[in-house]
DNA sequence: TATACTTATGTAAGCGCTTACAGTAAACGC
DNA sequence: GCGTTTACTGTAAGCGCTTACATAAGTATA
C-alpha cells in the first residue's frame, strides 16, 4: 500500500501564513486575493508539491469535472476517431474522461454509479443504454448527450449525428446516374442500428427518384462488420441473387464484400460496384480504393462534448445536431483514378 | 444546473431504521450485519433509488476505484485493441477507467492531478511521461505500470511489453531462409520508439546469423505510419537504393510501403517482399495479404491492468512481462496462399 | 464627517461517506 | 454462575476541500 502523506490545503495555508479559504481562492480564482498573497500561496504550493485532492473537491463543490462516455463496445473503425474527438474536446474544456462499456456483463449493473455521481454528464453512444434508462436519466435532469442515436419519444435529450440519409442517397444516386447500376444491394447494419435505418431510407429515396422498384430481396444484413458481410456475400452468391452494385452500409462491411466478391472471381468494380459509408482510415488504401461517404466522426465526438458541457453549464443546446457528410469518389464504384 | 437532491446514506439509514454505519456495512460487506437487517437496508436502498456518492466514498476510504491510462495520443491501429484489453480488465477488477492524452498542449500541466489523487494507479503507455516524471512517481510510491516501455535506470516500475526482438528476428529469418532475400530494408518507428529499437536488434541478429553484412543504408525511418512510410519509399526509389525486401517495422507502415511500391510499378512480393509487425486487424485483407508478426496487443492491455491492480493491492508483481509474438505467414513475403 | 461600498481575508459549517471505538446482548467455557 | 467471547449495532470523528458569512480596512459618495 502506498500511504503517501501528501500535503493538504491546510498545510499550504499554514506554510503561506493564510487561511485555507484564501488558498482555495487562488486555486480556483474564485474571489479577490491580493497579488502579493497569491504569489506567496503559489510559492508554497510549489515547494510543498501540493496537488488538490479531486474527491474532496468534488464532495465540497458538487462538481466532478469528469465526463462519462458510455459505449456498447470498444471496436469498429468508427471508435477511434470518435474517441479522439471526445478526448480532445473534454480535455480542452477541462474535464476528465471516464470510459465505460455497457456490454461488460457483470460489471454493468454493479457499476451503474458511472452516472449521476461519478460524472457531471454522460455521452451515450448508440445502443449503450436502453430506453428505460435513458428516460430515467432524462427525468432526473442529469446532463446527457446522445451520439448517433435519437432519444426515445418524449425524452428531450440532445443528440449529435451525421447526415446519414442524404449521404446514402447521394452515393446511391451516383451508382445509378454515373455507373448505370440498377440492381443495388443494401447491406444493413446490426439489428436496430439507427444509422443503418437512415442509410436505408436514403437508399430507397435514390431508387425511387430514378423509378427503380425497391426489391426487398436486395436488402440483407451485413452487420457493419467485415466477417458478417463476407459470409452474407457468399450466401448471396450461393442463392444466385443478381445484382450489379453493393452499398455496404459501412466501410468495414465493404472490406468483407470485396473479399467475398474477389474470392468468387467477380471483378470489382468491373462486374459489381462496391461503395461504403464513413470513409474510414483504411478505405483509400483498399484495392480498389473505396468510393464512400465521408462522415465527420471525430467532429461528432467534439461536438457532442461541446453540447454536453453547455448542457452541464445550463446553457441552451441544440436538440439535434446533424453534421454534414460528403461523397468521396474513388475507384470501387467504377470511377477512374484521377 | 441540475441540482438533483439524491438520497444520502443517512436517508437510507433513517428509512431502514438503522445507523449509517450499518448501511455502509451492508453496502461494502465490511462487517457483520444480521440478515434481516441487511434485507431491510437493501429494500430501502431499492425504494429510495440510492446510489453511493463516489467522491464521498473516495474521500473517506482513500480509495478512488479508478485507474488512469496515459497515452501520447489516440491513434494508430495499435490503440484500439490495447484499450479494449485495458477497459475489459479494469472493469472486471471493479475499477473505472480515466483516459488522458499527454500531447494535449495546455491541458497537460494543468491536469497533472490525474496522478496520485484521482486514481489508484496509472497505466503509462510509451513515451507519455518523461523520465523525470516517472522517477518522481516511482519515488512517491504511487502504483504505475509501463506499457511497451522500459523504465529509466534505477526506477523499478513494472513493465509489460511483447517479444519484439525475437519476433523481428524470426520474420527476417523467414525472408532470408525461405525467400532468399539478402538486401532487406528496415523502416524504423518514430524517434526513440522503444519497440522499434528492439525490432531493429532482431533484424540485425537475423542478418548476422546468416552472415549478411549489416548495411546502414538499409535502415531508414518509416515512423510506424502509413504516410511517412510511403514518402520514405518514394525517396528510396528516387535515390536508387537497391533492396529485395522491406521489414516495415509495423503494419501501418507496410500499407504505405506497398502503396509506394505499387505506385512505382514494383511487384509485391514478386520483386520485393514486404513484411510488417503487429498483425493489425486490416493486415489480412491487404493486397497481397500481409506476412507479419502477431503481437498480443489486447492481452498487453489486460496484463498491464492485472499487474497494476496487484501493485495497488500491495502484492508482488513481475518486474517485466514480455508476451510472446508469433510469425504469421501470408503472401506479401512471397509465400503462396494455402 | 458619516454612510455606503468595495476589497481582502478569515471562520467554520458542511459535502456524504468510512471506520475506529464503544456498547449491548446472547452464547460459551469451565 | 461468572468471566469471556462473539455477533451485531450505534456514535462520532474525520477525509480535504468549498463557500456562505463575518470582519476589517480602505475608498468613494453625499
Amino acid at each position: 500500500m502506498s500511504i503517501l502523506l501528501r500535503p493538504t490545503i491546510a498545510d499550504v495555508a499554514r506554510h503561506a501564513g493564510v487561511s485555507t479559504a484564501t488558498v482555495s481562492r487562488v486555486l480556483n480564482a474564485t474571489g479577490p486575493v491580493e497579488e502579493a498573497t497569491a504569489r506567496r500561496v503559489r510559492a508554497s504550493i510549489e515547494t510543498l508539491h501540493y496537488i488538490p485532492h479531486a474527491a474532496a473537491r468534488t464532495l465540497a463543490s458538487r462538481r466532478t469535472n469528469t465526463l462519462g462516455l458510455l459505449l456498447p463496445e470498444i471496436g469498429g473503425a468508427f471508435f477511434q476517431p470518435m474517441l479522439r474527438g471526445v478526448e480532445t474536446a473534454a480535455s480542452e474544456a477541462g474535464y476528465d474522461l471516464l470510459i465505460h462499456t455497457t456490454r461488460n456483463p457483470g460489471a454493468a449493473i454493479a457499476r451503474r454509479p458511472l452516472a449521476e455521481h461519478n460524472t457531471d454528464g454522460l455521452l451515450v453512444f448508440t445502443d449503450s443504454l436502453d430506453a428505460r434508462e435513458l428516460t430515467r436519466l432524462f427525468r432526473s435532469g442529469f446532463p446527457v448527450v446522445l451520439l448517433h442515436q435519437t432519444p426515445p419519444r418524449g425524452v428531450q435529450i440532445p443528440a449529435v449525428t451525421v447526415e446519414n440519409q442524404s449521404g446514402a442517397r447521394s452515393i446511391v444516386n451516383h451508382l445509378i446516374e454515373v455507373h448505370h447500376r440498377r440492381r443495388i444491394l443494401y447491406l444493413q447494419g446490426p439489428e436496430g442500428h439507427e444509422d443503418s435505418e437512415w442509410r436505408e431510407k436514403g437508399y430507397r429515396e435514390a431508387l425511387k427518384a430514378h423509378a427503380i422498384l425497391f426489391d426487398p430481396a436486395l436488402v440483407r444484413r451485413g452487420g457493419f462488420n467485415r466477417e458478417e458481410a463476407r459470409l452474407e456475400m457468399e450466401q448471396l452468391l450461393l442463392e444466385g441473387v443478381e445484382f450489379d452494385a453493393v452499398f455496404t452500409g459501412d466501410d468495414d462491411a465493404a472490406v468483407g464484400v470485396i473479399q467475398g466478391l474477389r474470392h468468387a472471381g467477380i471483378m470489382v468494380p468491373g462486374a459489381v460496384s462496391v461503395v461504403g459509408f464513413d470513409d474510414q482510415v483504411f478505405s483509400s488504401t483498399l484495392v480498389p480504393p473505396l468510393t464512400t461517404v465521408r462522415a465527420p466522426t471525430e467532429e461528432v465526438g467534439r461536438a457532442a462534448v461541446r453540447q454536453l458541457v453547455r448542457r452541464i453549464r445550463g446553457e441552451a443546446v441544440e436538440p439535434r445536431l446533424v453534421l454534414p457528410t460528403a461523397l468521396v469518389l474513388r475507384e470501387s464504384c467504377g470511377c477512374k483514378p484521377a
